[in-house]
DNA sequence: ATTGGACGGGTAAGCGCTTACACACCCAAT
DNA sequence: ATTGGGTGTGTAAGCGCTTACCCGTCCAAT
C-alpha cells in the first residue's frame, strides 16, 4: 500500500481491456440503455480487473449535476450539531447523495463556503447572524439551492418550534411558585435563541410580570460555570434559570451545586436540546427535547426535492418539540438509592484474595 | 428566492462580460499568472456581477485533482464520531481541502462508498471488521490513498494508544481492592476494543489473576441498560466493571444505582473516551481521555503529506491517552453540598408573590 | 535605429465522462 | 424475397474548466 501509485484507469482503458467503446462502458456502468448480457459481463470484468472507478468529476462535468449536498454549519461542537449532521447524512444518503461539509467559526469563511458551494447541487445552511455576509449568501442562492436551517421565519427556512415552548416551560416554572426566572442565553446570538427568549417574555407579560433582563452568555459549559460564579458572586437573585442549551444548563447546576445550592430548591434550572448529560444529572434536567435528526433529515429531503422539481416549497416547515420533565425544575422525581428495592447480592468483603 | 433559476454563468459569460478570453478570467480567479491590474478588476467585477462560481466539476476535472478529502465512519451517533469529525474537518478546512463524508451501518455500502471516493483525493477510514468488505476497500486503496483510522497496528494507520491504558486502569481497579473485574463490551467489534481487552487481560496476568470472560455488549446506552438488568437478574459476583466506552458505563451506573447499588462501593465502574456527560455524574466516571479531535486532524494533515509528497508515511501514528480519574472507581471526589462553603443568598419563601 | 526581454493576454488542446444520434444486424411478418 | 421493427453498439459532440504555448507590445539597452 505504499509508495508510488499508478495513475487510476479510466473509462477508455476499460473500454480497451472489454474491446468495446466507451459509451458501452458507460451504458454498463449506469445501467442504462440496452447492452447485450455477454457484452455488461465482459465490461464488469475489465473494469473490476482495473479497479475502475468512474471520476467523480468527469460524471458530474458531463452529467451536469453533482449528486451531491452541502452542509454549512456554524461549529460542531456540541450533540446539537453532531446530531443534525447525523439526520442530514442519512437522509441524503438513502436519496443517493454524497454530503460535502463545512464548518466554521470564522466571519470570513467566503473562500471555503465558495469551494463548497461549487461541488454540490444545494446546500443547506445554518447561519449565526452576522457570520456569513449575506451578500456571500445571497449571491450563491442565486447559483445554486440554499435553504435555511433554524434561521428563524423565512420562506426558504426550516427549524424547530421554540416561541410556544419556551413559553410554556417558563409557565411551567410559575406553576412550581418560582417568580424570579432570569433567562440565560444571548437573544442576539441566533435566531432560535431569540424566538425562546420571545416565549419567555410572552409568559411574564401574559402573567403580569416584569422581565429581567437576559444574561447574555454562550453556548458552552464554560459560558454556564462563568455565568454560575457571576451569580454566586454578585446580588441577583433569581429563583429559576431558563437556559438557551443544556450545556449551559448541566454546568450552571454542577457548578452551583458545588457551591452548596440546593437544585431545585434553591433554584430551579431549565436546559433545552435534551441532550443525553440531561438524564444523567441529579437532579436530572427537565428541558426541551427538539427533533434535531429528524430536522437534519428534513434539510435533506427538501433539498432533494428542491433539486429535483426545480421548485422551491413555499411554507417553511416547523418541527414540534417536547418538554422533558425531570427534576431540576421542581418536578417530583423518582427517588434514587432512597430505598433499595433490588440489592444485587455483592462479595461482602472486597479485601479478600482472589479466588 | 423561490420558483426557477437562471443557469448559472460559465467562465465563457464572464470573460464575454469582461472583454477578455477565458483564460484570464481563469488566471485572475486562480490568482496565478501576470495579469494587469485594470484587467483583474474588469473580470473581478464581471465576475461578481454574474454571481460566478467557478463549477467544481470542471475544475476538479481539468486539473486533476478535487481538493477534497473524504471520511468514512461507521455511525455518527455519539460524541467520539462527532468529535472525530471535528478534528478532521477543521484540520482540512486550514489546508483547503474540502469534506465529503460517509457514515453507514449497512454492511453493503459499496455503493455510497465508492460514489465518495469518486469525488475526493484521498479517504480516511473508519470501518469496523467485518463491515466492510477488505476486498472492496483494497480495491479502492489501489486507485487513491486510504487511511485506516483507529484500525489496530498496520502500517496505513493511525489510532490512539489502548492496551497500555487499559493495563494501568485495570491494575488501578486492583489497586482499590477490587479483585473480579469483568470487561464489558465486544472485542470482536473493533480493534480498539480488542485491544483495550488486552491490557485487561495482561493486567490480570502479571497479577497472576484469573481472566472472566468479556461481556459482549455493544456501544450504546441501550447496551449498558441491558447489561445491568443482566447483571442485576444473574448471579454473577463482580466488584469492577471495565467498559468499553462511556455511554455504556454511565448507563450501567444510572441502572445500577437505580436499583439500589452504591457505587463505587459496591461497584466500581469505569468508561473510556472522557466525554461530557462522564463529569456530571455522581460519582464521577472515571475513564481514559482520548485526543479524540488530535486524531481526526491527524487522519486529514497524514492524508495531506501524503497526497503532496505522493509517499505514505511509514510507521503508524499512535497518540497517547490520559487516565481521567473521578470517584467512580473508588477515588475520593470532592465532597458535593455536604458542607455548604459560599451559599447564594435566596429568597426565603417562593411562595410570595412577586415584587 | 535595432534588438531582446518582460509583460499581458489569446489560442487551443485536453481532462474523462454522458448521451443524442446513426448504423448494422437479425428475425418476424408480409 | 422484401420490408420493418427491435437490439446492440459505435461515433462524436459537448460539459466548463486549466494550462502549455505562442504572439504581440512596449521599453530599456546597445
Amino acid at each position: 500500500m505504499t509508495g508510488i501509485r499508478p495513475r487510476p484507469a479510466t473509462i477508455y482503458a476499460v473500454a480497451d481491456a472489454a474491446g468495446v467503446s466507451i459509451a458501452t462502458v458507460s451504458r454498463v456502468l449506469q445501467g442504462v440503455g440496452r447492452v447485450a448480457e455477454a457484452t455488461r459481463e465482459k465490461v464488469l470484468e475489465a473494469a473490476r480487473g482495473l479497479d475502475y472507478l468512474p471520476g467523480g468529476s468527469a460524471r458530474a462535468l458531463a452529467a451536469k449535476k453533482h449528486e451531491a449536498v452541502g452542509l454549512m454549519l456554524p461549529e460542531l461542537t456540541g450533540p446539537y450539531f453532531a446530531e443534525l449532521l447525523v439526520g442530514f447524512e442519512s437522509a441524503a444518503a438513502d436519496l443517493g447523495l454524497s454530503v460535502a461539509l463545512l464548518m466554521t467559526d470564522e466571519p470570513g469563511l467566503s473562500r471555503p463556503l465558495r469551494q463548497l458551494a461549487a461541488r454540490v447541487d444545494g446546500l443547506a445552511v445554518m447561519a449565526r447572524p452576522g457570520q456569513l455576509a449575506d451578500e456571500e449568501l445571497s449571491s450563491l442562492a442565486r447559483r445554486l439551492p440554499v435553504l435555511q436551517v433554524a434561521a428563524g421565519l423565512r420562506p426558504d427556512s426550516i427549524g424547530t418550534e421554540n416561541t410556544a415552548s419556551a413559553r410554556e416551560l417558563t409557565e411551567h416554572l410559575f406553576g412550581h411558585g418560582r417568580r424570579h426566572l432570569v433567562f440565560v442565553g444571548d437573544p442576539d446570538l441566533a435566531p432560535d435563541a431569540a424566538e425562546r427568549h420571545a416565549g419567555f417574555i410572552e409568559a411574564h407579560a401574559a402573567a403580569g410580570m416584569a422581565v429581567s433582563e437576559p444574561a447574555r452568555v454562550g453556548y458552552s459549559e464554560d459560558d454556564g460555570r462563568r455565568f454560575a460564579h457571576h451569580l454566586l458572586d454578585g446580588d441577583e437573585r433569581p429563583d429559576g434559570l431558563v437556559c438557551v442549551n443544556d450545556e449551559v444548563a448541566v454546568a450552571l447546576l454542577d457548578e452551583l451545586q458545588r457551591a452548596g445550592l440546593a437544585i431545585p430548591d434553591d433554584l430551579a434550572i431549565t436546559g433545552w436540546d435534551d441532550v443525553m448529560t440531561a438524564r444523567y444529572t441529579r437532579p436530572g434536567l427537565t428541558t426541551v427535547a427538539q427533533p434535531v435528526r429528524d430536522l437534519g433529515g428534513l434539510a435533506a429531503t427538501t433539498l432533494y426535492r428542491w433539486l429535483t422539481t426545480g421548485q422551491q416549497e413555499h411554507d417553511p416547515t416547523i418541527l414540534p418539540t417536547r418538554i422533558v420533565l425531570r427534576g431540576s425544575c421542581g418536578c417530583p422525581e423518582a427517588q434514587l438509592a432512597a430505598i433499595r428495592p433490588r440489592r444485587m447480592p455483592v462479595r461482602e468483603s472486597l479485601k479478600e484474595e482472589p479466588e
